[in-house]
RNA sequence: CGUGGGGUAGAGCAGCCUGGUAGCUCGUUUGGCUCAUAACCAAAAGGUCAGUGGUUCAAAUCCACUCCCCACAACCA
């Protein structure tokens, strides 16, 4: 058992700009680690980027600038992007640093063992530098569609890492539950995968893949991006030359569902093959899909986050991912949808709500004392969050916000004021409790907004600007 | 015979595992309230649960078949 529950987020390719892909991952293990926060437990955050691979390598040449300078710069724009999200990770990992290069050096020596090299043959096609599949190369006829040349038979020498001698018991971890993935409807197919999963290529000749680490013992070989990558969750702790057993086996391992399978498959042979434990969950969230249809450059559809930031600010753009994006199944954003959840759902029903309790407390001269409150949160809500389940917990909280809404209605206490002035402080103190208690548990979601309510009902009430302003 | 997901009010979805009066949000219509960001509350209209057949006292739910949509292969979570 490990003593700081370790989460952790895929690390992205950085031959591109962040996207709302990114940003869901981000987000689902950020809600993750503040909700523990809340419950006083300290949580290690890993983040990062991968940076070496040939795309980067021709990215940054045919910009003409040099290979460090542009995964720097563009490390940098994720790093930013996080910040901007407010996701707060207590660790930054990147692939081209010198202590990552050492420590995956060192790793590939300890598993040596599980490693042996072998002469990979199959269709090349030098314009995209890449081996085709077979059935690629019925499909096309032997002609590479991109570069209308045709394929050539070639032959590389690769290592392999030895997935045959970790099946079986890859397999009894995630039948136990010993390593859960989830959604339980991709545990299926993971398991499918592996029954047919052939040895891993895990190395490229070096004329082929100059940007990377190279192999411990061979210098004509470079590592190719399975131990590279995924060895990152280790090395940013500092494995092998750091004890991190405080923090290994990770708690949850956050992917996206189109790279589970390296990390239900792959990743543990790895770290069988060290002889470490597997993670204890392997959540693997869906995508977020524009109208219905994948995002993508060619289509044009694709939605830039920043652009969703800059017009709504923070809160609502966790508000929409976290809410009406589904942890594990595909969603859908539309900015009809984002409008409408941003008016009906932050604006009137709770922003609305702060409003006219924050007035109605003013002027009935309520003092809410908020130091003596020993809040627990509801059972109901700590299994949906122990669960992932982050839009049903939305749910249940905003069941008791509209509930406040029509409590205040019944009871109208502006007319109780009148009458007995008393009884109206009680009825108000006991609704602004109830809305204290709501903003305690959203505080893993909507950070500022929490922290703006919790200010507004204080000893003194203080009038605030409307949370979520409409135009 | 590839694999997986899905087809439930105008829209978006839940319910299905563990059969028993079909539910939620938005939209629409009508009414109420006036503390509040023209916000809030209540009521109503609106569905042969894709189709066919089967199991059952009883099927949106279980089984079989059929039809339709979408993802999984090609930089991209």
């Amino acid at each position: 058992m490990s003593k700081t529950p370790y989460i952790t987020t895929a690390i992205p390719y950085v031959n591109g700009a962040p996207h709302v892909g990114h940003a869901l991952d981000y987000l689902l293990a950020d809600v993750y680690a503040r909700y523990k926060k809340e419950q006083g437990i300290t949580v290690r955050f890993q983040s990062g980027t991968d940076e070496h691979g040939n795309k980067i390598w021709s990215k940054a040449k045919s910009l003409g600038i040099p290979v460090e300078d542009y995964v720097r710069d563009n490390a940098e724009k994720f790093r930013e992007f996080i910040k901007k999200l407010g996701v707060e990770p207590t660790d930054f990992i990147r692939t081209s640093s010198e202590d990552h290069a050492r420590r995956v050096g060192k790793i590939w020596k300890k598993i040596e063992s599980h490693i042996y090299s072998a002469e990979y043959e199959g269709w090349y096609c030098s314009g995209c530098e890449r081996f085709i599949t077979d059935k690629e190369y019925e499909e096309t006829g032997g002609i590479c569609p991109d570069h209308q040349a045709p394929y050539e038979r070639l032959s590389e020498k690769n290592y392999y890492l030895k997935i045959s001698d970790f099946k079986e018991r890859i397999k009894t971890a995630i039948e136990s539950g010993e390593m859960t993935i989830l959604p339980e409807s991709r545990k299926k197919q993971v398991l499918n995968l592996l029954e047919t999963s052939p040895d891993v290529s895990i190395s490229r000749p070096k004329k082929n893949l100059s940007w990377g680490i190279p192999v411990p013992g061979d210098d004509s070989q470079v590592m190719y991006v399975w131990i590279d990558a995924l060895a990152n969750y280790l090395t940013v702790l500092g494995y092998p030359e750091t004890d991190i057993s405080d923090f290994w086996p990770a708690e949850v391992q956050f992917v996206g569902k189109d790279i589970l399978r390296f990390h239900a498959i792959i990743w543990p042979s790895i770290l069988l093959a060290l002889g470490l434990p597997l993670p204890k969950v392997i959540l693997s969230h869906g995508f977020v899909l524009a109208n219905g249809q994948k995002m993508s450059k060619s289509i044009g559809n694709v939605i830039d986050p920043l652009d969703i930031l800059e017009k709504y600010g923070l809160d609502p753009f966790r508000y929409y991912f976290l809410r009406h994006v589904d942890t594990f199944a595909d969603s859908d954003f539309t900015w009809e949808k984002f409008d409408a959840a941003y008016a009906n759902e932050l604006a009137n029903d709770l922003g609305n709500l702060v409003q006219r309790l924050a007035v109605l407390d003013k002027k009935n001269n309520v003092s809410i004392k908020t130091e003596v409150s020993c809040f627990t949160a509801p059972k109901n809500y700590t299994s949906l969050m122990d669960n992932f389940k982050y839009s049903a917990a939305f749910d249940y909280v905003w069941d008791e916000i509209q509930q406040l809404n029509k409590d205040i209605n019944d009871q109208q206490p502006w007319v109780v004021a009148k009458e007995n002035p008393e009884k109206a402080q009680e009825i108000l103190t006991g609704l602004t409790m109830r809305l204290l208690d709501c903003s305690k548990l959203l505080v893993p979601f909507l950070p500022d907004t929490c922290k703006a309510i919790q200010g507004v009902f204080q000893e003194t009430i203080t009038i605030p600007a409307p949370l979520f302003p409409k135009n």
